[in-house]
DNA sequence: GAAAACTACTTGACTCCAGCAAGTAATATC
DNA sequence: GATATTACTTGCTGGAGTCAAGTAGTTTTC
């Protein structure tokens, strides 16, 4: 099913199961709109009353009629601006954020009262999949990502998605799990600091890529291993930034040289390597995890 | 911050972003309820318009009225029922339909439009995101979820969850991860099929829980491993359901005892494997993981 | 088996949310 | 300094939605 169908269904039961459409807000005698604008005004970051309008998607016309009623209830007082006499200030009276207080108050009452059928750790973890879809409906900002060191739990993440991403996409057997595993239990046990290093790129408690540097037997000589990006994290240049940020630290470490082997396949990081200076050095055709597969090693001068 | 809180400023934020509170739907001639209720015919499950009017939280006048004009505009014919002559079948026009899905399409399309700027595979992360908040806030029943054996990606999973758990929880230090990851890597290696097992509880795409029943070291005796369960999947007796499964195995595969190590801290697991039969046989404070704790040794006899 | 109670739906009368368009007054632009 | 634009207000209006009283058919009650 298509994602934009699916998050239309989604739309449908939500707003029935949450009441989203309820028009009059929990029988207070506001109108979802007055409510809207109340709430805003509570956030009191100082906007003309247009600017208002436009983010409400209301007409002014209305708004200005609802501004009043809010004035001649002692919730707002309107000053005329000091550095325009057209425009008024727009500002809450003690009563008026009782008031939305108040209606907030209800508000969280009656869903709570919604959810109060549910476990509280369900709460808790619907919260988090509605922030989690939220922040994928936002365009993902390459400097809201940062690099870091492996932390607990990153391990199972990598090995997870390494066996999700290439059985679905390649067709990789059972066999490959294991083999990741034993990558990222080695790494953890006998890892060299001043040598190995791993970068995470993470954006908030969320996964998004690694890039390895880990030592190959041959003293000067690195390898670059586990460079993974979630699909809808590609396209921002963070595979570049993982990929400098690994070259860097290998510099820094000391080595002269750098390998890396992967697949034909794996277009897209065969272009980033061959863009950051790699060169092919061997090309052979393998049976690997169920899969006919040509291996490609890499190596750059450091 | 309170998870109620959490969903209500997603709430907010979503239904910017999509624009669900347009009144007006998109421009058509129907206001927001007409579609609704268009949308319900569509569905046909022959309800009388009372029952539609209680499902849609709409006044029964106001529905009548609906229907009447869609009556008119030959979207919809109004026969008598033959069980009972108050009431009206409710049958949408093929023209009905067409407005519709003409409706549908334009709202798809909207939706569409809105999301357009973000990447492909964010809309379909996204789409999942929202579908996982919305099972979450579904009560799990225990007969949705089913055992089954171990597949791709269940390993990486159980490692990231086994150390995001006991770091969150207990404390346990970075030292847990690559033990469980060599255990699980261990187990995907060199599986004896016939007396070892896993047993993943899943609701669908969704990890829940797990138990492992393999071999330890002593003939005739099968050692109980990584029984986890995710917070909000306990209480339904599924914890239960998968100690049952990992015993039901055992005694299958011929063993004749089943022992198990915990720690003390774990009062649930413990409960569980009380009441099962188990009996503690050990009991041994020790240092592990960065904490002080209490090792317990459970057997049974099968 | 007839009155009473109830159900399914309709209709009249009303409220008020909200949109449109034409104002007024202040500011910006040239 | 004339013209255009901006910020807001107000009169008019449609129609979405509510409330209450109706009509006609069905079930219950004794």
């Amino acid at each position: 099913m298509d994602p934009i169908d699916r998050i239309r269904a989604f739309n449908r039961q939500y707003t029935q199961l949450i009441g989203l459409l309820s028009r009059t807000y929990l029988g207070s005698a506001l109108s979802l709109s007055e409510t809207r604008v109340l709430y805003e005004l509570s956030l009191g970051s100082g906007q003309p009353a247009r600017t208002l309008a436009r983010m409400l998607d209301l007409d002014e016309g209305y708004l200005s009629r609802v501004l009043k009623g809010f004035e001649a209830r002692g919730w707002l007082i309107r000053a005329p601006a000091a550095s325009d006499a057209r425009r008024r200030d727009l500002a809450l009276t003690a009563e008026g954020r009782a008031v939305l207080a108040d209606l907030e108050r209800r508000a969280r009452d009656d869903l709570a009262a919604r959810l109060a059928p549910l476990p509280a750790p369900a709460h808790a973890a619907a919260a988090d999949a509605l922030e989690t879809a939220l922040s994928r409906l936002t365009p993902l900002s390459a400097d809201a990502v940062n690099l870091r060191d492996i932390a607990p739990g990153d391990a199972g993440w990598l090995i997870q998605r390494h066996a999700e991403y290439y059985s679905e996409n390649y067709g990789f057997d059972a066999s490959f799990e294991p083999l990741v595993a034993q990558i990222l239990t080695d790494f953890l046990n006998v890892r060299d600091r001043a040598t190995e290093r791993a970068f995470i790129a993470a954006d908030g408690a969320r996964r998004l890529g690694s890039i390895f540097c880990v030592q190959s037997g041959t003293p000067g000589v690195a390898k670059l291993r586990l460079f993974f990006l979630e699909p809808d994290a590609r396209g921002i240049g963070l595979g570049q930034r993982l990929l400098d940020a690994c070259l860097g630290f290998a510099r820094g470490a000391g080595y002269r040289q750098m390998t890396l082997w992967t697949h034909e396949s794996h277009r897209a990081a065969c272009a980033i390597y061959a863009k950051a200076g790699f060169t092919l050095t061997a090309s052979k055709p393998v049976h690997s995890f169920g899969q006919d597969l040509v291996e490609q090693s890499f190596e750059i001068a450091l």
